[in-house]
Order: structure tokens, then sequence, then C-alpha cells
DNA sequence: CATGAATGAGAATTCATTCAT
DNA sequence: GATGAATGAATTCTCATTCAT
């Protein structure tokens, strides 16, 4: 299918090319890449404690073992040290999610299966989880972030979601123009992945299970399908 | 109907009381009156716009138009700053979601007013946004907010919403705990407003069409009600 | 005597006109000399548990139960009410010594009474024990205190000490001005009294013991008169 | 002598011991061990000169000729920098008394020399005498100060002293309770070395003479022993 | 006169960044 | 390359002094 593709060259494939040209990575068995990543590690970890203003580069550097001044060998400044964080963990999300969009279900389970892993999958995603919740501390930083890496994340969804839900609700009565704005939402609920780590806002509620409701919610309506026999 | 005096009265009168006691504020044309609220003002403008720690005690006073010490001889610490201008956000909230409570709608039609109402109102309470989306700078500032407060806020929503669902789904299949956890997960949404004026988010749309459309959603599913004629 | 006249001329009349000079107090009925001596009061009580620059104009209104701008309208400065909190002091250190100076005793027994008297008298003289003991804080402020005041008070002592010295130590061998040098000495010890008041100063002794024993060592040595019978 | 020996002990190896683990200095060559001697030099002289609070990290900072970071480098606080500058001196007074100590004199001439020593020393001990008489602002910096330093320090002179007064004064009639009163007398008298680098206190005498003076009053009293052919 | 809100210079402390070794 | 000492701008908070009411 031609959406799947699209999505499936841009986020496996054209995602990656486009963040490797921001990483520039070379031989992950190269001392100094394995010091690069240590210090990514180390910075991610904080950054999601603490904050990005609360974080010193002098912690970074320790955690990760080096020096304060080892940190400006690899990045010019804190900000980019951040911006390669994110890059690193939104390479690991495309990677999660790559193999859902493959599937072979019909268009409800696939958008239901879409919706859950993508609620599931942020927990494994603190950083973009801050970044993405508003945390302008972060957002600052990633003012140098090449731009179309952002733009094109988003053009994603729209394409993606807009085929699911034409098939998802057919038959229906809706205007393209509805259809649209309808994927649109759905699109949307990527973003509250980012909350669904914070146990006051799911309850007592498992990630997981609050995924599978929520999907159930939004395909079924609040009346399941089969409610009234 | 109990549940709706219940919670007319603890938000409307018993937050109100709550806070009240947090920021004991007098007559409003008291000019003091007058350059605390400026003063909070300001906060609230500077830390939506760029953080918590990133907003220096001088550009607040400064954006109130008054000297760095004035600040001090209303809040003792520049964390009391953020304090008091979550406080008078939160009754600003409580204030708008009231009047929603007390309609006369049937179940299903309140459950949409209620989200809709729920997800356009964050637009004004910027601060709350960041605060529940994660923002552990806040958090951290907020750790002498009287903790009851916070608690309460959170027990009403499975109870006015509990109700209202398993209405709006009747008659239905659900067991009592299923109930409960869609009344969790419904309550749960009141957090996603905190990311929609946030124009990456909602993307074309307005706040309102889209707290619309994500209310009918969730209502009536990804196929409408009336759809298969 | 002359000395003793002069002495007590100075001390009891002329350091009062002196200093009259500076404090310039009215009626003490006045409801306004009333208020000053409160704020005096309290700025002593302050100065000596705190310190000087630890201690705030503010804390000083308070305490004397007036706001803070009226602290303003008595003294000019900061700087200036510590400068009269000690000229009161040195008030009462006048008047209290007074008295001995006038006494009918032997030369031995006079020195003795002076020298515990002055020790002893200290206790009640907290600020100016600070003060002589090196508190450079109120060195500073005493910049602008009439430069001759402190001088003279300085210049009785040898007068007064030279001539006890004479003849408590007569018949002796001692030239002129080895007995100045010895009545130097005496004339220090006035000082030793500022650090009496400290308890790990003089141990377990009361302020009297204490001063009773130095006076004893300082007259007799350390082998009492009859001490070899 | 056992005192001796048990102060010797005590002092010269003993204190050394405990305050080197206060400051747990490296080799004197080693070149951060010269700023920190530098930092705490110019904060001795600062902070003698204007006292605790009117000293500014800044000004230290600048006459020690390096950055106002810099100094956080080497002490964690303001309040640890005074620490160190006095736990410095400590070790140059103990290291001046200790010869003293082992002389080996009469009594009578042992204590002359011991108070004589004490009261000269006092003249590069600046700190220690501003602590000693009584200002609070440094008292409430060393809150930190290994409390069984101090302890010990007062603990030493009665028992050092109370032998050598016994002898001293022998033949007497007075009773153990009399002679440790006057050992605690003559042990204050430390104390009022601190008085004598001011010189509105000693005159026109040199500290040296002064001391010398004081001695033999303490001693022989006002009419020397000879005095009376 | 009395008040106390407002001011702003200054103080302690932190930390991103540089650079000599 | 790696280090970590040095730097100094920026930040929070204090408080003496002024002045409109």
């Amino acid at each position: 299918m031609v959406i799947l593709c699209t999505v499936d060259a841009w986020t496996v494939a054209g995602v990656e090319k486009a963040l490797e040209q921001v990483v520039e990575r070379g031989d992950p068995s190269d001392p100094r890449e394995q010091r690069r990543a240590k210090l990514v590690q180390a910075a991610t970890a904080l950054f999601v404690q603490q904050g990005y203003r609360k974080t010193s580069v002098e912690q970074v550097a320790r955690r990760a073992g080096v020096a304060k001044g080892t940190v400006y060998l690899h990045f010019k400044t804190k900000g980019e040290l951040v911006v390669h964080a994110i890059v690193e963990e939104k390479k690991r999300y495309v990677a999660r999610l790559a193999p859902v969009l493959n599937d072979e279900l019909a268009p409800r389970e696939r958008l239901k299966l879409w919706l859950q892993t993508v609620l599931v999958v942020a927990r494994e995603m603190p950083l973009m989880s801050r970044l993405l919740s508003g945390d302008l501390e972060f957002l600052a930083a990633l003012d140098d972030l090449p731009a179309d890496v952002m733009a094109k994340s988003h053009a994603f969804s729209n394409d993606f979601l807009g085929g699911l839900v034409d098939q998802a609700a057919s038959p229906h009565r809706w205007t393209k123009l509805e259809l649209d704005d309808r994927a649109t939402v759905l699109s949307a609920l990527v973003y509250f992945s980012a909350l669904l780590p914070n146990e006051r806002v799911r309850g007592h509620l498992s990630i997981e299970r609050f995924a599978s409701i929520l999907a159930d919610l939004i395909i079924d309506g609040i009346r399941p399908v089969g409610g009234t026999p």
C-alpha cells in the first residue's frame, strides 16, 4: 500500500538518513563513538530526572566518567547536547513503530493497534515526552535543529491516518475536509502519550491498559458496537 | 443531583475557600492588590514563555513595571510566586467549569460538553498546562502547596465521570470495574488540554473545533451513530 | 585631690557636656524623647545580640514598636543610631564609675577597687565591649563621632592611675617613665572588662570574683603579701 | 614533667593532627596550594580590616588576584573560608607557643615567660583575636568547626597553669579552690592578648614591653619583690 | 508627624565555556 | 586528545534609605 510504503520509507529509512546528517556517527566500535554515546546517555538520564536547566554540564561529565572539558570535544554547547540526545531517542521511537505500520490488520484494528502502540512506546521516550509536552527549556535548545526534520515528522500523520480513518469509518457521510480533521485529531493523540508515564494522569491503570481503553473509546465510542443486541 | 451538587459545592465553593486560605486576597480595588495581581500576571506570562528557571525575578519585576525588591514585598521567594500564580489560575479554571456541570443535558451530551469545555478552557491555564504535563521545574516549586488541594482535585473526576459514563453507555455490559477504568481514561483527557494551545499538536484546527471532534470521537466512535442507515 | 577633681569634672560633668552636644536631648517627659530612648534601647539590645551588620533597621523599628520610617525621623542613618546607642551607654558607665573615684581609701585599696569596679561595670556596657574589643563594624560607624570625645576619654586614665601607682608602689625605685608605663598597662586593663561577660573567658568564675582575684594579683603579685610569714 | 609533655604532645602534635584533618593540605609547592594560601591570606587581611560581613567574596578574590568564581573552587562557602583562615592561624599560634612550654626555667620565670609569649604572639593572630573577643559574626561562621578542637583548647590552660601557680606562689596558704581560681584568671589573660594589637589599648608601649610589664605586675604585684629594702 | 511601600545597589553563589598543561 | 582550573555573567535575595500618603 502506498501510504505504508511512504511511511515506511520515510520513517525507517528517510528519517534515519535525515537524522544521520545531524549526528553523523561513525563506527560504533570507535572509542570516540562510545564515549559520545555514553555522554548522550548520561545527559538523557539527567535531563529527564532534573530538567534541562537544572542539569549541569559537570554532572553530565561526571556521570559519563569523563572530565568537563571533554564534553566540549563532542558537543559545541550544552544545547547541542540536548539536540543529539533527542535525536537519538527519536531513532529508537521510529524503530519501535515501524513493525506496527506493516501489519496486515483490518483498518479499524490497525487504527486501534497504532494508537495503542503510539501511546505505549512513549514510556521509552522520556525526553521526547518532556519536549512535546511543552518543556520550553528543551524547545529553546532545539532552535538549531534542522527545521525540515520536525516538519516532515508531522506531515506523515495526516497522510497515513487520513487513509485509515476513511476506511475505518466507511461507509460514512464525512466530507474530505471532515475526514482530514478527524485524522488531525487522531494524530494529535500521539502527543498524549507524553503524559502517560505520569501516574497522576493515568491513575491506577497501567499504560498498556490505558492505551487499550482509549483506543476502544476512540474507535467504538462510549457505547460499544455490540452493546445493544 | 448529588454528584453535581458535590462537585459544584467543592469546586465553586470548596476550592475557592481552600485556595482563598492560600492567597487570602483582599479588596481588588486595593492598590496593593492591584500591584500583586500585576506581578502574578507578569510572572505567569514569563513562566509560560520561558519556563520557571529561565525567568528571572528581575524580568518579572520589569514586566510588571516595578523594582526588583518590590517583588519580595509580595512574595517571599521566587517559588512562592509560582505557587500563587498557579493558584490564581486554578480559580479561574474552576469558575469556568462550574456552569457546565449544572447543565440540564442528557448524559451523552453532558459528557461531550464537559470534554469540550475542559479541553477549551485550558487555553486560559497555561501554567497548569505546564505543571500537569510534567515540568519538573514547576513541580519542585510546588512542594509547599497545601497537599490536599491537589489530591481532592483528582478524586472528583472519577466520581462525577463514573456516573455519567454509566448513563451514557447504558444499556451496556460493562462491569463496575470496566466502567471505572473508562471513567479514569476520560478524566485523564483533562490533561490533554494542556497540549492544545501548542499549534504543533492541534495542527490547523482551532482549539474549539479540535475539542468538538475529539468529544464526538470519544462518545460516538470513529463511525458516527447514524452512519449506516 | 586634683586628679580626682579633674576626673570627676571631666567624667561626670565634662563628658556629659561633650556627649550632650552629640545627643542634644530635651525634656525626658517629651513623648518624642521617649520614643527616641526606646529606639536607642531596642538598637542596643539587637546590636549586642546580633552585631551591627546583621541587625536591620526594620528589626530595630519593630522592637521599638514604630514603623521603619520613624527611625529616620530621629536618626539620619543607621550609623548615627549606633553612635547614639554607644554614647548613651558611655554616660551610664561614667555615672557608675564616678562614686568609686571619690572614695577615701588608701592608694593600694583604691587601685584594687578601681580595677574591680571597672571590670565589673562592663557587664552593663555590652555595646562598648564589642566596640573596644575590636568590632570594626562599630568602629566604622563611629567615624562620624566627634573625634575629641574619644581622645579625652583615654587621656584621663594615665593621669589618674599614674598618681595612684606612684603611691601604691611607694616606696619604690621606679623611674618616672617606668611608673608611667605601669600606669598605661593598668589603664589598659579597662579594656579587659570587655571580655568578661564572655563565659569562655572567665570560666566558672563570676565576674565579681574574677575581678577581685585579678585585682589581688595585680596589686599583690602571685605570692600574697603575707604569704611568707 | 608530665604536664608539659602532655601539653607539648597535645598542642604541637595533637592539635596539628586535628587541624590537619580539617585542612588536609598537601605539598606547599603545589600551585593549587599556593593559590589557596593566597586566598586565605587575602581573606584574613580583609576580615581583620573590615569584619566578616563587610568583606565580600569579590574583594577577597580581587585581593588574591583571581576571579570570584575561583574562590568557590577552594571553599564551598564564604563561611568555610573563615573557618580555614582561623585554623591556619591557630596552627601558627601553636607552633609559636610550643618552644616556650619546654623551657627549663623556675616556675615564676616560666609563668612570666608564658604570659609574655602568649600576649605577644597574638599580634600574629588577628583573626583569633576578633573571634575570642566576641565578634558574633565570626562565631556564627564557626558553627561547623569540629567542636572538640575548641573544647580541648580551653581544658589545657587550667591543667598547665594550675601546677605552675602552685609552685610559683609556694609557700602559700591558698586552698586548692583558691589556686584553681587564680589559674583560671591567669589563663583568661590569654584573651587579653587579643586586644594588644590595638594601639588604643596599649598606648605608646610596644606589645613586647606591655607584655613584660603586665607579666611583672601579675607575678610580683605592684610593689616589686625587692621594692622595700 | 508617622507610616510602610518602593527602590536599587550589593552580596553570595552557580555554571557554561575557555584554555593552558 | 583529555583534563579540570579559571573565569565572570547571571541569579536570587537583603536591606538602608526615600517619599507619597
